[in-house]
DNA sequence: ATATCTGCAAAGGATTTGCACGAGT
DNA sequence: ACTCGTGCAAATCCTTTGCAGATAT
């Protein structure tokens, strides 16, 4: 039978520290180079293989929503995130600051049939830094 | 100066007459598979810039929160969209089966400092052939 | 010993792009 | 002529995977 225990091997726990100590959801590549100053011969591979085991695990979020790439986020309270349309930025917002009200009891029976078991909201605007910035090129 | 008028060409003509004749939310390639049965020499590359262009246009809607290939959808009234996590197929839902309420008042002043310009809401399910799909695999 | 994990490199899938030719005005 | 559009193929980007060696118990 399988040895089901999982180690908490060092690069592991890199990963998940770096991760906790931002807010800035990286992707996998920004993790890579986090990581690779602390343990400069990990692999990008075993980067991407611990952030998919780390959600496994529950220990982290990965955000497949938000623009081209995956980015992850160690806060796993409940909240919404916010992503800027001109810099891609991801920010965090509180929970309450959005509310998602569902009519299931007439979904079921809709042309569709299905059945709803969640919902994902994203909210998407303009940061500080990018209305601020005085728009140069043409 | 450049002449700037655009031109319907039949391949577009076509990728818009196919998209209109399903309410299936066609991937890229499934788009490509449709338009090859009347234009057996059209190429990817075509559809995709048909699709981005008619996109630009506001002709059609293109999905790109949806799982991992982009669809698209010729119906631009507003609707929600239900995507089955079993089998990651798309349907419309009506709009009023779900309703967001934003609190932005308070938004702009939270540590983010983010202007809302808007929102996308998701919703998952299990579509009816795979709910009473019989499990067979172990 | 044995199962898990890593680094490396290659493969994979979806989408975009460069280029020479074709089509419409 | 002069654009715009197309087909083809190659390139790109992000992510996953195969494999041989390393690690932990």
């Amino acid at each position: 039978m399988p040895n089901s225990r999982l180690r908490l091997t060092p690069q592991r726990r890199i990963i998940l520290e770096e991760l906790r100590n931002t807010r800035c959801h990286p992707t996998a590549d920004e993790v890579y180079d986090l990581v690779r100053k602390r343990l400069p011969h990990v692999s990008l591979g075993t980067i991407y293989r611990n952030l998919d085991f780390l959600h496994t695990q529950g220990l982290i979020l990965k955000l497949d929503k938000v623009g081209t790439q995956m980015r992850f986020d160690a806060f796993v309270d409940p909240h919404l995130h916010i992503s800027c349309l001109k810099c891609g930025k991801v920010a965090d917002l509180p929970q309450n600051a959005a509310t998602v009200t569902l009519r299931t009891e007439g979904l079921t029976d809709s042309e569709a049939g299905f059945e709803v078991t969640g919902h994902w909201l994203e909210l998407y605007g303009v940061c500080a830094d990018c209305g601020n910035k005085v728009v140069v090129d043409k």
